[in-house]
DNA sequence: CTGTGTCATGTAACCGCTTACATCATCTAT
DNA sequence: ATAGATGATGTAAGCGGTTACATGACACAG
């Protein structure tokens, strides 16, 4: 910026002001500054704009470390969100625990003006708001709703009820439910709505960690099982899907011998065949409404205003496909 | 951090000193900045810390702006090797235009210690380099390779020749291509590669953008044609996806009445049903390779070493799945 | 001719941290 | 007892911008 100001035999103030469009400047001097720029091909340090301004147009997104359909959905719609607003994205993804969450969230300070946590450990969430100091969060872990905390969050347990009611109501008794890592608040708040909407029917409950490869051992065991469940509610679609490929493989069909449902909605969920019947959560359009509003606690930061301390719900709504068709609709759609 | 040293009863520097363990601090001195630290909650801010030190451990990327399940996979393995290295990760997609492009690279400058430009246009390629101005960059636009720029690219052009001579050599002679856009480097590589492997069978080529969708159509429209190919090769996964569900829907049987082969192997390929041919590219490794690269020219520019500029060519493997099956060894998976 | 208001530009402090160098107190060797 | 070495700490100059304020030039009114 020195050697612009030289060039252009101005003070480096003045090629601030041209370059930023304020204050008053003669065209004389804005012509030389410019053709300077465009001599050196300068371009202006952003961290250094950063420190003095103290805004960086930046926000960061903690993920913890499953990396499946979800989170890709998720970061897209809140690209597309970020840079519908001139804002960059920084993304910190595999976080287990919620130590290593928070080193990142130290990481981010000075770097991005707010930041969106996903944290499905509950420590982690108070930790968060604590550390964030006097940045802006929006928390999109699932975890109970803090009062005064900006947060977006689904309704994991009435969706877990959703999805077994459905289960039900298509003439399954015996429902089983591949559940995500026990101590994930969403996996247990799920696993909570399942026992909840089972309705007198007994549980069958088997681990699982969210990933495809989980999902397929627990259908696996669900099938050594003595008595085989006709129906799995999986905790995620990436389960249902590999619960799907387990159950192809032992030559098991679904939807006849066993009904399969999931929860998201992921991109994938609609190409299998069976095409997954789940519980649909917008994920795109959460990413997007996240940063949007993300953006707008950044502002209200600045302005001192009233800030944005909403609990937003998010219920995901049944999406019925082949994979849970009640036998005779099934068959129907076979011949 | 001035607090900091207040409370400490030292100077900012002893403070630097000791949250950086660097230079050399008695440990009372040590412990009472520590102990202050930890009751400001102080955490150190990260911009500054670059400005001063002109490295800030984040490395960007460009991406062009289809976003599908080839980029959400590369995005992952540099995330992997990022968080490996303890960088961080700053990700500007969906541009679409050269233009844009640069502006994206320009906004990086002071942000980011290198970047990865994925760009389909030709034009950036040459500006990125132009732009980048002291910056590492790793190209893995799949342009041609300019000599001295460290890249890794995607032997598209061989990938293709496999794509073809595979479907031919399973029995295929009315060999169809759905293409990506004009003006995308990959897109027409791949569709040279198709014409140069067609070995006197005649051309046939509808137009594409990489996405699902456009699949689909171009599906369409090879359906309607008087004489219907027995064959089509996408040049990319998602419209050899949206190609199979075209034909589907239109009760077309794959592979029986007309076989598929795509291109990347994104990790719904082998879930489709039937499960797609494809030419692997192994995507996420390719991600960790580039960061691993990057992270290496950026501390080579600080050593000022022989600077690593090779350029790194992928060649795609054929991975043979049920979309091509040979007519015989089809009706053989059916039974 | 002088006082004053305008406008363009320059000066310098500051953003929060790093770091070369200066300083100072101890300790050791002569 | 003194010089020199050693080690801990402080001082201050950046890093590359922004911006409040000072300055200077000029035009115009009195």
């Amino acid at each position: 910026m020195r050697d612009v100001a030289e060039r252009a035999q101005v003070s480096v103030a003045s090629v601030s002001r041209v370059l930023n469009g304020l204050g008053v400047t003669s065209d004389a001097t804005r012509q030389r500054v410019l053709d300077a720029v465009e001599d050196l091909r300068y371009v202006p340090h952003f961290g250094a704009r950063s420190l003095s301004t103290s805004k960086n147009d930046t926000i960061g997104v903690i993920l913890p470390d499953l990396f499946g359909e979800f989170f890709s959905e998720l970061i897209r719609g809140m690209d597309l969100a970020a840079r519908a607003h001139g804002k960059h994205l920084i993304v910190s993804s595999s976080h287990d625990g919620a130590e290593d969450t928070l080193a990142a969230i130290r990481s981010m300070r000075g770097r991005v003006d707010g930041m969106i946590v996903l944290s499905p450990h509950l420590g982690a969430t108070n930790l968060a708001s604590e550390f964030a100091g006097r940045m802006p969060v929006l928390l999109m872990n699932g975890g109970t709703a803090e009062a005064g905390r900006a947060a977006i969050m689904i309704d994991n347990h009435g969706g877990a009820v959703g999805a077994v009611e459905h289960l039900i109501a298509t003439g399954r008794r015996r429902i089983a439910h591949i559940r995500g890592a026990a101590g994930n608040i969403e996996a247990d708040t799920r696993a909570a709505g399942y026992a909840a909407a089972l309705d007198g029917h007994a549980p069958i409950i088997v681990e699982g960690d969210f990933s495809q490869a989980s999902g397929h051992r627990a259908a696996t065991q669900l099938l050594a099982m003595p008595e085989r469940p006709d129906a799995v509610f999986a905790a995620n679609d990436m389960m249902a899907v590999g619960a799907l490929l387990a159950f192809q493989e032992a030559g098991v069909r679904c939807p006849e011998d066993i009904a399969v449902i999931g929860f998201d909605d992921v991109p994938i969920a609609a190409l299998m065949r069976p095409a997954l019947t789940t519980m649909r959560v917008n994920i795109a359009e959460i990413g997007r409404r996240g940063v949007e509003r993300l953006i707008g606690l950044v502002q209200a930061g600045q302005h001192a205003d009233a800030q944005d301390t909403a609990c937003e719900i998010v219920r995901p709504i049944l999406v019925e496909r082949q994979s849970t068709a009640a036998a005779s609709s099934a068959r129907f759609n076979k011949g």
